[in-house]
DNA sequence: CCGTAAATGTCGTCG
DNA sequence: CGACGACGTTTACGG
């Protein structure tokens, strides 16, 4: 990876236009052709950037360095480099990625693992249910005699709402399923998903992912 | 802004769990406390981080250097340094930012100028039309009597129609505007949400930016 | 500080 | 390759 302190300017012309005043920023240059152009603040985002696969082409005219990177869809960052106060090259090799533990599918694979958290007497029909719309996180039976269907998030927030109430929609219609109630599971859920959620006659369940990781998981258990 | 070149692993422990096994990457520090992992790959987006506002303590222990950043929410970044390869600081000073054209907000204003592009007979009401759930991108009074609520998008997904239905519904409780009916204006709407929309009566709009920009400056008129 | 909506969103997955 | 949904989404903007 090349990195480049630099005084500069840039534009990017894409899906939208953006320029950067002249000042001094860092430029990243990485192994697959991706640039970054990031300030001292803000946060993981660059003020500009241009994704990989992309290609740049370098020029000089009176003493400025033009750097033009484009990619396939034709959208140009274009950097007009002043002054070079640094500028590093270190070869990282391949990063072996990341491991992540918590996202919400293993919410869900606990979920379906441990029913009796979203209601008494639900048996699994299955995960990621395939609908014309999309496919529902789980789809159970209830006790009685129906079905739930229910949408699984981590945040539980209004669109989340939404889509549950358009499967539920969907699913009603076919006979084999109906009547089909609705659960909402998060480990969080905002009040305004929650007061459209009942408005609907959505369940809505608060989920404890530690205490369900510690039910699936014998070796975490007290007894 | 401290950049260093270092072989590192790191673990992230908040709204959920990311490892990195150790490996030879990029780290940023900067200015504002905010820490950023760096492969020589992907994209703008780091394999991990801390946003501010945080604070970051170091330790020592066998030769490793540990970095402990932690966040007001208890997040938690801990970095630990095995070989530093570079360690660089630049001072940058404070950046001028980035000067956008293009985005939604430009697209609402050409699309306010030119109704017609939207349906025959439009006046506009307001744009940013404001409700107890959120604003209205644009409120019209059509030639018939009622009144048409646009919503305008950069791309038309489902969400948007979502959004647009929520203000409809609202929007028909009041008979000073009622009958109240939905456009949806976007450059590019999705098949899924031009289904939706339809089902639900409300209009789709394909808009090209380009030529309504090219309408609304008379400078870029060919006669 | 909460809530909503936009984003050059990016990133994975599945068809 | 496109569509779709999750994301440590992040970020900006109002009340």
């Amino acid at each position: 990876m090349r990195i480049m302190i630099a005084d500069c300017s840039a534009v990017y012309q894409g899906r939208l236009s953006v320029q950067l005043p002249r000042a001094t920023r860092v430029l990243m240059f990485k192994a697959d052709g991706s640039v970054l152009i990031h300030s001292d603040g803000g946060s993981y985002k660059p003020l500009n950037w241009m994704s990989p696969p992309c290609s740049v082409s370098e020029s000089t005219v009176a003493g400025v360095t033009e750097l033009e990177v484009v990619n396939k869809a034709g959208e140009t960052l274009s950097i007009m480099i002043h002054e070079v106060h640094a500028d590093y090259d270190h070869a990282l090799g391949v990063d072996p990625g990341v491991i992540k533990d918590g996202v919400e599918s293993h919410l869900q694979k606990l979920l379906a693992e441990n029913l009796d958290t979203l209601g008494y007497g639900l048996t699994l029909v299955r995960r990621e249910y395939p609908t014309a719309i999309g496919p529902v996180d789980l789809l159970c039976k209830a006790a009685g005699g129906g079905t739930v269907a229910v949408e699984v998030k981590r945040r539980g927030e209004i669109d989340g709402v939404e889509q549950l109430t358009r499967y539920l929609e969907l699913l009603n219609r076919d006979p084999l399923l109906s009547p089909v109630t609705g659960v909402y599971a998060a480990q969080e859920i905002k009040p305004q998903a929650k007061t459209l959620a009942n408005d609907r006659g959505i369940t809505c369940v608060t989920v404890d992912y530690e205490a369900l990781k510690g039910l699936d998981d014998p070796s975490m258990r007290l007894f």
